[in-house]
DNA sequence: TTTATTTCGGATAAAATTATCCGAAACAGC
DNA sequence: GCTGTTTCGGATAATTTTATCCGAAATAAA
């Protein structure tokens, strides 16, 4: 519903670097692993990021991914906006080539302050938030408590 | 967003035969061309909310699709568990396999509200409701003017 | 310089969604 | 019974999304 998995994986990845000491790069393996999603197609996504500027990337050893400057205070509204388009916000919910206030679907004017709604909270959502949520230990990024394998710890 | 074109497809025919005369079987070539929707998916779905007991379906000479007895009542959140399954409702946003109340996504809290809202107005859009909106004039299940080609008038 | 590691970039493949095709069955009217 | 029309059901194809593979470039350390 509503996100692409490739939204859900980037937003998921972005969160979870957040999360660690900034300037220390992130493997993409170890950000997979952890998610327990794949690491060929979120290597993919992580390019993405990068050429979106949200993320610096290193070769070689010592590699991996780092935030971007200024980087937290990133929103999901406009990480969707990199991994989704301008359609998120601008396509009518029936799927209607053309629907405006002017030339509505029946579903429109009970849908736009819902929309709005949504917008309001992606706004608001800042990866720097999210990853305090994290870090505060009430919410989680990953499914399974096996997916702390790859952290070092058991 | 939200919506697979597949549920949109299913949604607007409906309300579409919900805006003719009841009783007088609707064929799925006029349906997809007054839509501007590919008919052959289109009649693939009919057959689907056939099974799913929305519509009655009539073969040969005046056959086509009605809506059942009482169908008119049927809202939108129903007719997307025929096309989306109940995954629309209890998918986590970000994708995590588990999360729920006890156990969390860093979304989860400010998302939930969000969904009830989005679920309850699905809830309250009937039918009937919906092809009254377009009946009175005021909002359209087309685009184009051109798409009014078929129904015999200019 | 060599080695091990990691991202980069392009090609390719698998899976899911959307779309098309066609023969058969049902049915109204003649 | 015959004809034309329409849905049914199954197979197939096209497109999009998701996922994998691999050689090359970059880089740190030995």
């Amino acid at each position: 519903m509503i996100l692409s998995r490739t939204s859900q994986y980037a937003i998921q990845a972005l969160i979870f670097i957040a999360t660690r000491p900034s300037g220390e790069p992130v493997l993409n393996r170890e950000i997979a692993s952890y998610l327990g999603v794949p690491s060929a197609y979120l290597a993919k996504i992580m390019q993405s990021l990068c050429k979106g500027n949200l993320l610096y990337s290193y070769r070689g050893r010592l590699g991996g991914f780092c935030l971007r400057e200024g980087a937290e205070k990133t929103d999901l509204m406009q990480i969707l906006l990199m991994t989704e388009g301008t359609s998120f916000t601008k396509d009518c919910v029936l799927g209607l080539k053309v629907c405006s206030d002017a030339t509505a679907c029946p579903m429109h004017k009970k849908w736009v302050p819902i929309k709005h709604k949504i917008v309001a909270l992606l706004n608001e959502q800042t990866l720097e938030k999210l990853a305090r949520a994290v870090q505060g230990g009430k919410y989680r990024l990953s499914d399974l408590p096996g997916a702390l394998l790859g952290t070092g710890r058991t």
